[in-house]
DNA sequence: GTTGGACCCTGTGGCCGCTACAGGGTCAAG
DNA sequence: CTTGACCCTGTAGCGGCCACAGGGTCCAAC
């Protein structure tokens, strides 16, 4: 039943919507099986590959590192399996977003401190200049 | 009286909490000036480095890129001029700050509704794998 | 049958902001 | 005079690609 012809690497790219250079990247790094060749030696994809580099993708839309993307294909290979392992990576994910966003939080917190300080004077008497300056970092 | 002695380049990564590499690194591209060398071609740095040092970390701790502390402490040293250029590169990166925020809300929100949907069975089953997988992203 | 252009191949270097070596030189204390 | 802490340059690596250069392949039109 494999006998659809096989995709290029080109339209398994437009069909994915990723660069070219990214399918070979991901063969690179193990996150796509190595396709067969043909004779002239061009990547010949089977319907396999447009599904599990689809999957990768909708995962790196979601910002899942390469290796939780990795990690995500071969869990959903084990049909059979529970199905917590895929939930542990989702939710370790969620946690690094949330730790993210707090930071990202405080930051902007920071930031706009700093600028509602600014009264648009001279450098010389710039509070951002100041608060940036030396012994004024943790103030 | 710049006759104080100077600092080695250890010297100043300890007062700035900064590896030593990554003051190498600043002069390489260019943040931080060439300093002096010894008769043995080590760095000799002065009072005026460790303070343009300070102020780039304290810059980098709330995370404006190397290219804005650059310009950071190029506007700094024109004493005379408005601040209101410093106050435009902080509010730039503010509002940088700002869409990322946002946007790693949306992917939390995503990621909620993905982990929430988990019913604990099989991988055959998993609502995450399905939701990854192809003519599902956008759903 | 040949020519043109669209595609494909490998390999390398670049982006950001460092970090971590390797393989040496320098210097002060004991 | 040796030890060990420091310093030097240069290079490679992280993640996740992107963009070449310098070639090969394929198909269709002429």
């Amino acid at each position: 039943m494999p006998l659809e012809t096989p995709l290029s690497i080109g339209d398994l790219a437009s069909a994915t919507d990723t660069k070219v250079e990214t399918i070979r990247w991901y063969e690179r790094v193990g996150v796509l099986a190595a396709p067969a060749r043909t004779s002239g030696n061009y990547r010949a994809y089977g319907a396999e590959h447009l599904e599990r580099l689809s999957f990768g993708r909708h995962a790196r839309d979601l910002e899942f590192s390469l290796d939780q993307v990795r990690d995500l294909l071969q869990l959903a290979d084990d049909r059979n399996q529970s199905c917590d392992a895929v939930d542990r990576v989702a939710r370790e994910h969620l946690e690094q977003v949330e730790r993210k966003i707090a930071d990202l939080e405080a930051l902007r917190h920071e930031l706009r401190d700093l600028i509602g300080q600014c009264r648009h004077g001279t450098v010389a008497e710039c509070r951002i200049v100041r608060a940036l300056a030396p012994d004024r970092g943790a103030a």
